[in-house]
DNA sequence: CACAGCGTTGAACGAGCGTTCAACGCTGTG
DNA sequence: CACAGCGTTGAACGCTCGTTCAACGCTGTG
């Protein structure tokens, strides 16, 4: 409602990502028009390249930006010094919070493959540093024995994949908090599923519904 | 290399629903073109307009295929009375196994969102009692106390989360096979992470590398 | 008041792609 | 040999969408 103040540049950009992440997560990147990126932004498709060269450039902008809040968390999560569960369980717990509250749900999920092979490389080069991160976690776990052997690959694969899935279902309007999410995906994912007999549950916040 | 016998109309229009999942997982509803399709078949674009109306019915028919296969699984494994860990982790072990060597690593990854209305209702209704079938056994497990307490909505979801993101890193030509990588994902998914100091570990092949 | 330049407009172009369709060959049948 | 019909072709159409660009207003400066 109130008459937007014109924004500096760096902030345009910014609300044109946010524009285009919401618009590809929900048609994808060929399926989304550029124009439809900017109406949601109330301005004319034209002017949009007066901020971006083309619309893979903004793809990659879009990928860039996710990067770097995936990555600064991946090195503050690395920083503490904690037992690796409880580093994976900060690591989800803050991962899902991004993802939901700052990223538009879109993170790690639009096509990379649409990108031109040198901005792909580089967006899967950091990536993979993300990858590598999270799989040295669950590898200290393992090495601890906190966590049972097993590919530390394969268990990244599945966290990365259950936690990424989240955009395809998630509804911000509906009855689930991101922050509800995050802890039944923590809780779930690093403390499991099975119950031996007799077995202590690990402490839980009052059993989510 | 041997010269394709002349194949029914029925096998023709499978093939057609092979090479489009196999287009639509690269490159998206969107992003792949018909005449990708048409070509990856050594055929005309025009002529797979005399198997299906339009792209949305070559789209649609990968998704009723896609629920066939997987509905039937999951009516397979209800029917079968073993403990609900047992099922979930078959589940688990066969979902893999048809997404990555009979549905062409596509199942549910597809844009969905692609469909018009009417069409998409009918794919959601059929997805949505796939989901309800898989809530349910983890339900039976929670209420047996086998499974700890929690969302068993939230746990479907991770669960579908992470084995549907497998196609995202799959590559057939790796080292994996899809039944190593179902083994890895049912120990984790089912078995869980962590282990309690003392704790038995679950029966497990030869630790995979 | 003149000027400069940033941000914006809206029209236009051109390519790509989904879809249509008239025509064609091949195969089997009478 | 004539005919029918299935499967196929390839050209053409029309629409959508990414991209370009000349021109315009607004704001602040000298």
């Amino acid at each position: 409602m109130a008459p937007a103040p014109t924004l500096a540049s760096a902030d345009r950009r910014i609300e044109i990502l946010k524009s285009a992440a919401a618009a590809f997560r929900r048609r994808g990147y060929h399926g989304a028009s550029v124009d439809e990126i900017a109406s949601a932004l109330e301005m004319t498709k034209g002017n949009l390249y007066y901020y971006f060269r083309n619309k893979e450039e903004i793809l990659y902008a879009c990928h860039e930006y996710s990067l770097d809040v995936l990555l600064a968390l991946l090195d503050d999560v690395r920083a503490d010094a904690s037992t690796p569960d409880q580093k994976l369980r900060r690591l989800i717990l803050a991962f899902v919070h991004l993802l939901l509250d700052e990223l538009q749900a879109t993170a790690l999920t639009i096509d990379l493959q649409a990108l031109s092979p040198p901005l792909l490389r580089k967006i899967i080069a950091r990536r993979d540093a993300f990858d590598r991160g999270l799989r040295e976690i669950i590898q200290q776990g393992m090495d601890a024995g906190t966590f049972a052997p097993g590919n530390p690959k394969m268990v990244a694969f599945a966290v990365m994949g259950a936690v990424n899935w989240i955009t395809k279902w998630y509804d911000p309007a509906g009855p689930l908090t991101s922050e509800a999410i995050g802890q039944a995906f923590a809780d779930y994912l690093v403390g499991g599923l099975t119950r031996m007999p007799g077995e202590p549950a690990p402490p839980l916040p009052p059993p989510a519904r």
